[in-house]
DNA sequence: ATTCTAAATAGGAATAATTCTTATTTACTG
DNA sequence: CAGTAAATAAGAATTATTCCTATTTAGAAT
């Protein structure tokens, strides 16, 4: 990655408070630039060719230091594999059972009418920290992404 | 479990074009009864005492078939585990992360508002089977459900 | 620039979760 | 009741994840 983005994604890790180590630069890069939501395995696989070593179970231990942090965020999956995304914002995830794949989706309509529901709602025993929908469902091709407008 | 549950719940699986085996009875009724989204080695655990015999690879091998017939769903999680539901209804689920406990949530609102939200969208390159949210949150007494009225 | 050290890492072992294999059992059809 | 395709138990194998330890390293202090 260049130098700009090396160094932005240090900057990042610095100031979540963590040691800015290569390993933990390369692994968090990869996240903030890999939208498909891998798992630690893929994560690893990607970063090979040009940190060949950087051990698995570093990038496990690493992903889960992201998410302690707050600069990763654990997926929800069900096919029993841990994934892992980057962004932080607020938005929703397509699940497209066939092809096992999770793809972003964001509306600020769909998130304003959630919060309203939620606003109007009374909840005991609970604090909610995040809302997101799950839309589930088949993809036609599998090679183009899904579209929601 | 009394005659009756145990005949209704195996008419369940012949109408679903399973043989109706003892060990997918019980599974499908442990299913049925546990509302806490559990995971093979859980349901497996609740079987011992009255069905001893039911071997874990079993369980996950049956567990597998009942999503396949539609007895059953997979439920999304992050900690990396396989967990089911026999609610085959529109509901939605609230994830106490502190306790790491999947609770279902129902609101014919709710659903109406989502239905009419996709109503309004075109989508593209994707089939919508199933919809629900995910409210992610921490529960203040972990012995008390989570109440959103 | 150098030293020091607590924290991080690689590498591999260990554990946990899940899937697979095979001999045996069984649900259901005829 | 007999037959048999499918299901099962039991355990092995595989995959995913976590743990351990000797070594390395980021960054603070000088």
């Amino acid at each position: 990655m260049n130098s700009n983005t090396y160094q932005n994604t240090k900057e990042l890790i610095a100031t979540a408070g963590l040691k800015a180590t290569h390993p933990r630069i390369a692994v968090l890069h990869e996240l903030l630039t890999n939208e498909e939501h891998p798992t630690a395995e893929q994560v690893h696989t990607a970063l090979q060719p040009n940190n060949p070593s950087v051990s698995l179970g570093s990038v496990y231990r690493i992903l889960e230091k992201l998410v302690e942090v707050g600069l990763a965020r654990p997926v929800a999956s069900r096919n029993g594999l841990k994934r892992y995304d980057a962004r932080t914002d607020s938005h929703s995830h397509i699940y497209a059972v066939n092809t096992e794949e999770i793809q972003d989706y964001y509306d600020e309509e769909l998130n304003d009418l959630i919060k309203g529901y939620f606003d109007k709602k009374k909840i005991s025993n609970f604090k909610i920290t995040e809302v997101k929908l799950q839309i589930n469902g088949e993809k036609a091709d599998p090679d183009k992404k899904v579209t929601i407008v």
